[in-house]
DNA sequence: TAATGTGAAGCTTTTCACAGCC
DNA sequence: GGCTGTGAAAAGCTTCACATTA
């Protein structure tokens, strides 16, 4: 079996926060931050829930996995609350990150503001192209990856960013986990496999749009969104495995 | 109350397939994909699963929301599969896209190869700043803003990808609605707003890194990451609205 | 015999609703 | 009076384990 991404089980029985609470505090990060900055000293469940798009019962529980930081009858106060949800994610400080891979999203991900004012600082932009070696990119120099370990020791980098080719994933996955990091975040459509102890998150893309395009498609039954095929290739069963005729009422 | 994303809720009673399987099912398609291009012709629930990086129980589960389109005792044809799954996610057509910010990450996005051969072709590159109207991405022209209904008009085009600052994401999400786009994938770091019926899917960068940072500290308790303090602000419990002392044992 | 398809059990997450506190 | 914090109920998701079938 595959080890892949190993949230630290959740349920450890009473202690821990539950994953799904841990991946909204960033969003709640965010608009408490945005808040503060907009001046606003103190803010009810039900006002920060709405800015950051989710129930207040909700918010509510997931706030108090991290302790009572409210005033019953009034609110959270803001900044203090900033404090309290950055604090538990563990940027209290500026983790360097090292990113793999400076094609087109390399270089987009190296220029991400959100980056720096979010808790993050691009230690190196890498790259095993040579002719991509030396570019400049927002004020950092484009180096050849065979300096990965020299970064991740000078600079102490626990985080790893996956911006190359497929093709070229795993390898750099392993380069990295050689290197000592241990949380990657990886760009390539592909799974990467990782040993115990190190964490991968996927973004896709394509992923996201083909969840859009589900919905989408049920929307327009009926309506097409665009004029004819060009994707999938052919509807053929193949020799002989096909049991139901038509799938249309697939119920359990 | 914000009106935000709306997966067509997921349990409509027996019909319909659950969300978190949909959002698995571009998972299973790469994974076939790339078997179907290495040549196998059938594929057992284990080696698809994990191809996946998922269970061979989950997956089986998910597939049979779809129809019973493996064979007893054999697996599952790997063609066939390709397709009943394509289907299911609507991808049996190109879907037209446009892409509105042209800054590195609308680059990126617009030169990202994955998008072509999994479903989607870029109708449109659009920008508000004239100076990089006009720009050439790989083959595409980047185009005025003002385009966007025409490009959505003459395109039938139902998906569309934010990749503006976060300022401009709000606006920027109006007008694609008012130009008639059901589905939106916002890669700005704010909470966009849309009316009933259009489906709005996020991502956003910081937000994994600090999922992944979440689990790094944990981690590394004890080991500091890195040097010093940089990022937050001030441990300050404001005014008076802290009941606990220490936050440790947070626990229920 | 080998591997799917699926009820049922177990676990996690969300929602409800209200006691408790400012 | 207003709003938090939280048990308890409901919903959703995953895992188990095995009957079923090619």
């Amino acid at each position: 079996m595959t080890a892949v991404s190993r949230p630290p089980r959740p349920s450890a029985k009473g202690r821990g926060i539950p994953e799904a609470t841990v991946a909204r505090l960033p969003v709640y990060l965010r608009a408490l931050t945005s808040l503060a900055e907009q001046g606003t000293a103190t803010v009810s469940s039900d006002a920060l829930a709405t800015a950051a798009g989710v129930t207040s019962a909700k918010l509510r529980k997931d706030l108090s996995y991290l302790g009572s930081y409210g005033t019953r009858g009034v609110g959270y106060d803001v900044d203090y609350l900033v404090y309290q949800v950055s604090r538990e994610l563990g940027l209290t400080q500026a983790w360097p990150v090292v990113i793999v891979g400076a094609g087109s999203l390399g270089h987009a991900l190296a220029r991400y503001g959100g980056f720096a004012s979010r808790g993050f600082r691009v230690a190196a932009l890498l790259d095993a192209d040579e002719t991509r070696v030396g570019q400049q990119v927002d004020g950092l120099v484009v180096r050849h990856v065979d300096a990965l370990q020299d970064v991740v020791d000078a600079e102490a980098v626990a985080i790893g960013v996956i911006a190359t080719p497929a093709a070229a994933a795993q390898q750099v996955a392993d380069h990295l986990v050689a290197a000592g990091v241990t949380s990657i975040l990886n760009f390539a459509p592909v799974l990467i496999s990782v040993p115990e102890g190190v964490d991968v998150r996927k973004v896709d893309l394509a992923v996201e749009l083909q969840i859009l395009a589900f919905h989408e498609q049920r929307k327009a039954r009926g309506g097409a969104p665009t004029h004819l095929s060009v994707a999938v290739p052919e509807p053929e069963p193949a020799s002989g495995p096909v049991p139901a005729p038509e799938p249309e009422a697939v119920g359990r």
